[in-house]
DNA sequence: TTTTAATAATAGTTTTACTATTATATAGGA
DNA sequence: TCCTATATAATAGTAAAACTATTATTAAAA
């Protein structure tokens, strides 16, 4: 990941895997345009019903030239999920920098997954509030297809597979012996969107409620699951 | 639930919410046909690749006439994993029937979440081990749409709901102080359904192996997390 | 036997998901 | 300055998906 400074503004530059992409969009302006409408078009049409011709009427392109960037829509939301976890792993380095307990830093890890956003809109491109909506709804359909496999073999899924391998060492600092830090690490993630889903729409099948970007009640749920399950008092 | 019993076979029927369907596919052969062929097929092409045409092609039948059952694909899925939720349901009645001690319930519970089948292929038009498959695979596209709250209204998850309710009550059982017993319950399911997957497709998020319908490390992993959570010895 | 309902056959429409080709604008190098 | 490479735009198409309408045929029920 580089981070670039300047003196008006900080801004970031994730960097993804290159098979993602055809071509890089945060090199252009029209690849920045794809990036940053595709979030809001796919928030509010939802994934079925977006698609490149949309995408291309509303920044003012073509279909042709968005092809230009990304085969088709799946992966393009490989590159949004993608740079989702990325940022993830960014918020989680940046605020553990100088935490040693590996509960707190769970807790911040916690925290990341549900939050993911709020505090800083750092990239002018990518409005992180609006993607995290996204991946709460559409994420699990980048790598629930028939394709799973070949694109997992071209890496695709690498970001993903590095921040659950993160959180994977912390819950091993805290707890040596636990059997299934990287399931555990991945159902946290998983489920932290899979809950905050189900208050939002299935209130049923949830405990928590969730207002609109008050997500406190996730946060302290998955922090007791985690400190039941690695045996720490909270 | 209704239960016929006939002399040669224990033939079960599975009543779902009319809303789901346009005709119930129970009662014809070319209905049944269209479940049958429907999961194999899913399972063979995935749920994007799949469509009326090529299942009709399979069937020897028609278009037009598929779509007499289903308004659509989607209406489809939704049919599947509520019969499925069903047939979940059904096997931890019919297997809890004389267990009084709950946490001996949230096991067997968690046993039918994750074999689901194995013992008693039952029902003739449904191979319940492939229909896991393609619950495990498409399962969360069902209610993973931007349609999800106009069909929530019609009733078309009652199915779901009333299987994590079920599941909730004997976790109030066990811990009646417990305060997250939907999430629990429902993240149980889902947790069972990922995590499998993850063994298969993405083994790096995961501790657990699987092979071809051995899903034991699956069951021991749900129910210590399920153990550890409502603080009692397995 | 008549009527009804279910299915099949045929033939469409609209939208999606792409691709090919050509034109234009712009940026950088000689 | 011109030349050339490259990005993008414009246009026009194709193949398949996702339906729908209409009519014919068959089977079952009254």
């Amino acid at each position: 990941m580089f981070l670039y400074h300047s003196i008006m503004s900080v801004e970031i530059k994730i960097s993804l895997n290159e098979s993602i992409y055809l071509r890089d969009p945060q090199d252009s302006t029209l690849g920045r345009n794809i990036i940053k409408h595709s979030i809001l078009l796919i928030d509010e049409l939802g994934f079925e019903a977006f698609n490149f011709k949309k995408l291309a009427q509303k920044i003012g392109s073509t279909e042709p030239s968005v092809y230009r960037y990304f085969e088709n829509k799946h992966a393009l939301l490989i590159y949004l999920v993608s740079w989702y976890w990325e940022w993830v792993a960014y918020l989680i380095k940046i605020n553990t920098i100088n935490i040693n307990d590996p509960k707190k830093k769970l807790e911040i890890i916690i925290n990341s997954f549900v939050l993911a956003s709020v505090d800083n809109p750092t990239t002018d491109h990518v409005d992180e509030n609006i993607l995290h909506r996204v991946v709460i709804a559409e994420g699990t359909k980048a790598y629930r297809t028939k394709e799973v496999d070949e694109e997992n073999g071209k890496g695709l899924f690498e970001h993903y597979k590095k921040l659950i391998t993160k959180v994977a060492v912390v819950i091993l600092e805290i707890n040596p012996s636990f059997e299934y830090p990287y399931a555990l690490a991945s159902n946290l993630c998983e489920m932290s969107n899979n809950q905050i889903y189900f208050a939002k729409h299935l209130p049923k099948l949830t405990d928590i409620k969730v207002e609109e970007n008050k997500y406190s009640e996730v946060q302290k749920m998955l922090n007791y699951f985690a400190s039941k399950l690695l045996g720490y008092e909270m």
